[in-house]
DNA sequence: ATTAGGG
DNA sequence: CCCTAAT
C-alpha cells in the first residue's frame, strides 16, 4: 500500500548496530537540548511488556503528558494565544485521531490512522495554550485527563487493521523555529487541519511512520521521534508517544520520591479513567476540581519532571554487560527500558564491500570544489528519526549525577566513535559513486536540490578505540552542517565496518525559513535494501568538527573514556587463524562443554574473548567445517583446522553421549560412579586421539 | 557464574 | 555476536 511504500521503514533492511552501541533514544536529541523534553523516544520489547505494570506504563503516560503540558504551560505564560475555542467534544478527539489524511507530496494518501498519542498531544497542546476564560483551567485539566485517557486506550481496531496492527514508528512533529505548530490551533472541529499542520508544518516532517514487516507481536518498533536540530532557543517539547500502554517500563530511580508521587498521581488518573474515549458527559464530569488538582500538579512537578526526564533519558541507554563490565557495577541497577531488536540480523553478517580508492575520492572532492557546488548548497540540516538500537547502562544509585552524565556521554561517544558516514540520496536513490561529480550525478545547483537527501550511517565499527583517541569527539553541529557536508565529500574514504543504523536527513534549502514547503527527499525514498546498505559502505566517514559544544549536554567527554572499556567492548573481533588454532587445540584437549576451561587454557590473556565467545566461535567453526568450502564466507579457515574441528566435535559429542548414558545408567541402578571420565577430562588427560584425525 | 542452544 | 533459560 502506498502508506507502507511511503513511510515504511523496513526493519529487515536496517543493519544492526553492535549491541554495545544500541541506544533507544535519539542521539541528536541529546545533542540538542531536546534532551530535556523528549526522553521518550524509545521503543520497547513486547516480550517484556507483560512484566510491566499498568501503573508503570501509566506513569509513563503521565510523565509524557506532564512533560508536554508543563512545558506548554510554561510556554503559554509568555505568549498566550487566544484562538482556542470552547465546547470541545471528546468525540472529535477520538475520531479525528484515527482518521487523518496524510498529505504527502501533494499526493493525498488515503486516510490513515496515526498513533493516538500524537494526535492527542497536538490537541492537548493547542488546548493548553489557552489561558483565557474562567474555565480554561478546568478545561485544561479535564482535557489532560481525557488525553491521558485516550493515550491509554487501545488503538482503533479498524486502524490497527489497516496498518496491519504493526504500526511501529511515528514521528512527532518537530518544531523548527520555536513556534509550535500546535499553538493557536483550535482543534474544535478542525482536528484534521491541526493535524495536517502538525504533520508537516515545515516540510521537515518526513517518512513519519515506519512499519515493521515482521509479525505483529514480534520486534515491535514503536517510538515516535522527531528531531529538532535547527537552532531554537526555546524549543517546544516534542512528545513522542508509544502506542500502547504497556510499552514503557520503569525501573528504580534515583528520585524515588518523585516516582512515588507520580505513581500516586497516575493512580488517580487511573481511578478516573473511563474505559474508552470520554464522551461529552464524561468531559463534564471531569470538569471537577479533583482533576484540576491533578493538572496543577503538573506545574508542581515541573522541576522534578526535568529530573525525571533526565533520568529517563539516561536509562534509555543500555550498556550491555558481557565480557566486560559496565563502568559502574552494583547490585541495584536501573534497568529501565527494554527494547526489541530493531535490526535484522542478516544485515550484519555481510562483509565489507570493496574499498573506495582514496585517490578517486580526492579527485571527486576536487571536482566538487572546482564546480563550486559546495558554495551553492546553502542547506540546513534536519535530522529526524535517528534510530539506534539499544544501549544499556547500569549505574549504581550512589553514582553522582556527573558520573551519570559522563556515562551517557561515553555511551554516545562510543556510539558515534566509529565515525559517521554520510550517504547521498538523489531522488530517493542512493548515489554511491563517490567519484562522480555532482553534475555527473545529476545534482545541479538550480533545480533539484529538493531531491537531495542524506543519510547518516555509523562508521566502521572496527577499532572505535582508535577512532576515539585520534579524533576529537564527534559532535553534530547543525551550524556547520553545510560545511561538514561539503567537506565530507573531500574526506578520503575509509570504508570498513558495517553500517549499523541509518538516519535520514531531510534537506532544507532555505536557511532563513525552514518552514518552507520543501518536501524532505528522504521521505520519498524507498528504504534502503540490503543491497544498497551493503553498497553504502562506500560512503565517506564524516568527522564532524565540534563547533557547537553547547548544543550538547553539559557533559564533556572525559579522556578516560577514550580508552575506556566501554569503547572497546562489543566490537566485532574476528577470530584470527591463530586464535582459531588455539581454540581448536584447547577444545581437542578439554572438550566442548567446558568453555570456561577452554578460555582459561587458551585465551586466558585475551580478555575480550569470553567463554561464550569461544563457544560461539566453535559453533560456527563446526558449522563452517560441515558446509562446503564454496559456501563458506569470510576469512577462510584452513581446511586442516576445520578437519580437526570436525574430528574433535565428533569425538566430544560421542564422549558426551557416553557420559549421559552412564549417568542415566547410574540413576537407574543407583550405582555410584567411581571412575568418572570427567575427572580425567578436567586434568586435560582426555583428548582427541590423534590417530582418529 | 557457566553452559547450552536459539536467534 | 546476543540473549536466555537452565544449571
Amino acid at each position: 500500500m502506498v502508506f507502507k511504500k511511503r513511510f515504511a521503514f523496513n526493519v529487515h533492511d536496517v543493519p544492526r548496530a553492535p549491541r554495545s552501541m544500541r541506544v533507544l533514544f535519539d542521539p541528536v536529541d541529546v545533542l540538542t537540548r531536546s534532551i530535556k523534553y523528549n526522553p521518550f523516544g524509545l521503543a520497547v520489547d513486547l516480550k517484556s511488556q507483560s512484566k510491566w505494570t499498568v501503573e508503570e506504563s501509566q506513569f509513563c503516560a503521565f510523565e509524557m503528558l506532564a512533560s508536554l503540558a508543563g512545558k506548554l504551560l510554561q510556554e503559554s505564560e509568555s505568549s498566550a494565544s487566544s484562538n482556542a475555542s470552547e465546547g470541545h467534544e471528546c468525540d472529535s478527539i477520538g475520531k479525528n485521531c484515527f482518521k487523518q489524511e496524510i498529505q504527502y507530496e501533494d499526493k493525498p494518501l488515503k486516510p490513515k490512522c496515526f498513533e493516538q498519542g500524537r494526535c492527542e498531544a497536538s490537541v492537548a497542546a493547542s488546548e493548553l495554550t489557552t489561558e483565557n476564560g474562567g474555565d480554561s483551567k478546568d478545561f485544561r485539566c479535564a482535557e489532560n485527563n481525557a488525553i491521558l485517557e485516550c493515550t491509554l486506550t487501545k488503538m482503533d481496531p479498524a486502524c490497527s487493521e489497516e496498518i496491519n496492527g504493526d504500526l511501529k514508528y511515528g514521528s512527532f512533529p518537530g518544531n523548527v523555529d520555536g513556534h509550535s505548530p500546535y499553538f493557536g490551533e483550535s482543534y474544535n472541529g478542525k482536528t484534521e487541519n491541526a493535524f495536517k499542520q502538525e504533520r508537516d508544518p515545515t516540510g521537515l516532517e518526513t517518512q513519519a511512520l515506519n512499519i515493521s514487516n515482521k509479525g505483529p507481536s514480534k520486534d515491535p518498533v514503536k517510538f515516535d521521534r522527531v528531531v529538532k536540530l535547527l537552532s531554537r532557543r526555546d524549543p517546544v517539547p516534542s512528545v513522542p508517544f508509544t502506542r500502547r500502554r504497556n510499552d514503557i517500563k520503569l525501573g528504580s530511580r534515583d528520585d524515588e520520591e518523585n516516582f512515588s508521587r507520580f505513581k500516586r498521581l497516575s493512580k488517580r488518573f487511573k481511578a478516573s479513567r473511563p474505559p474508552t474515549c470520554i464522551g461529552d458527559r464524561r468531559i463534564r464530569k471531569l470538569l471537577t476540581s479533583k482533576y484540576w488538582k491533578v493538572a496543577t500538579k503538573l506545574e508542581d512537578f515541573e522541576h522534578s519532571r526535568f529530573v525525571s526526564s533526565y533520568f529517563l533519558l539516561i536509562f534509555v541507554f543500555h550498556i550491555f554487560q558481557g565480557g566486560k563490565r559496565p563502568l559502574y557495577r552494583k547490585r541495584k541497577t536501573y534497568t529501565l527500558y527494554k527494547q526489541r531488536k530493531i535490526f535484522d540480523r542478516k544485515s550484519v553478517t555481510s562483509s565489507p564491500g570493496k574499498d573506495m580508492n582514496g585517490d578517486k575520492c580526492s579527485t571527486a572532492a576536487m571536482s566538487d570544489r572546482a564546480c563550486g557546488i559546495s558554495s551553492v548548497f546553502t542547506v540546513k540540516f534536519s535530522i529526524k528519526s535517528f534510530r539506534i538500537p539499544e544501549l544499556y547502562i547500569e549505574v549504581p544509585e550512589t553514582a553522582t549525577v556527573g558520573s551519570l552524565k559522563r556515562t551517557v556521554m561515553e555511551a554516545v561517544t562510543a556510539l558515534i566513535g566509529g565515525g559517521i558516514r554520510v550517504g547521498l540520496l538523489l531522488q530517493g536513490k542512493k548515489v554511491r559513486d563517490d567519484s562522480r561529480t555532482l553534475s555527473q550525478a545529476g545534482i545541479s545547483c538550480d533545480d533539484n536540490l529538493d531531491a537531495l537527501g542524506f543519510t547518516l550511517e555509523p562508521g566502521p565499527a572496527k577499532a572505535p578505540t582508535t577512532m576515539c583517541s585520534e579524533e576529537p569527539p564527534l559532535l553534530l553541529s547543525y551550524d556547520a552542517a553545510p560545511q561538514n557536508l561539503t567537506s565530507s565529500l573531500a574526506t578520503p574514504a575509509v570504508n570498513t565496518g558495517i553500517p549499523n543504523c541509518t538516519l535520514n536527513l531531510p534537506l532544507l534549502t532555505n536557511s532563513e525559513n525552514p518552514a518552507t514547503d520543501h518536501e524532505p527527499v528522504s521521505s520519498k525514498t524507498d528504504m534502503p535494501t540490503d543491497q544498497s546498505l551493503l553498497e553504502s559502505r562506500a560512503l565517506v566517514p564524516v568527522p564532524v568538527p565540534a563547533t557547537n559544544v553547547e548544543a550538547l549536554t553539559a557533559v564533556t567527554v572525559n579522556q578516560k573514556f577514550q580508552k575506556s572499556e566501554l569503547a572497546q567492548c562489543r566490537i566485532w573481533r574476528p577470530f584470527s587463524i591463530s586464535e582459531v588454532e588455539a581454540l581448536v587445540q584447547a577444545v581437542e584437549e578439554i572438550g566442548t562443554g567446558r568453555w570456561r576451561d577452554v578460555k582459561l587454557r587458551a585465551f586466558d590473556s585475551t580478555d575480550h574473548r569470553t567463554y561464550v565467545n569461544l563457544k560461539d566461535k566453535w559453533k560456527t567453526l563446526v558449522h563452517t567445517a560441515k558446509i562446503s568450502p564454496q559456501q563458506r564466507r569470510g576469512d577462510p579457515v584452513p581446511q586442516e583446522l576445520l578437519d580437526r574441528v570436525l574430528v574433535a566435535h565428533a569425538y566430544w559429542a560421542q564422549h558426551q553421549a557416553k557420559k549421559q548414558q552412564s549417568k542415566h545408567h547410574h540413576h537407574r541402578h543407583g550405582t555410584p560412579s567411581i571412575t568418572d571420565t570427567t575427572e580425567a577430562d578436567r586434568k586435560g588427560v582426555a583428548r582427541v586421539p590423534i590417530g582418529t584425525m
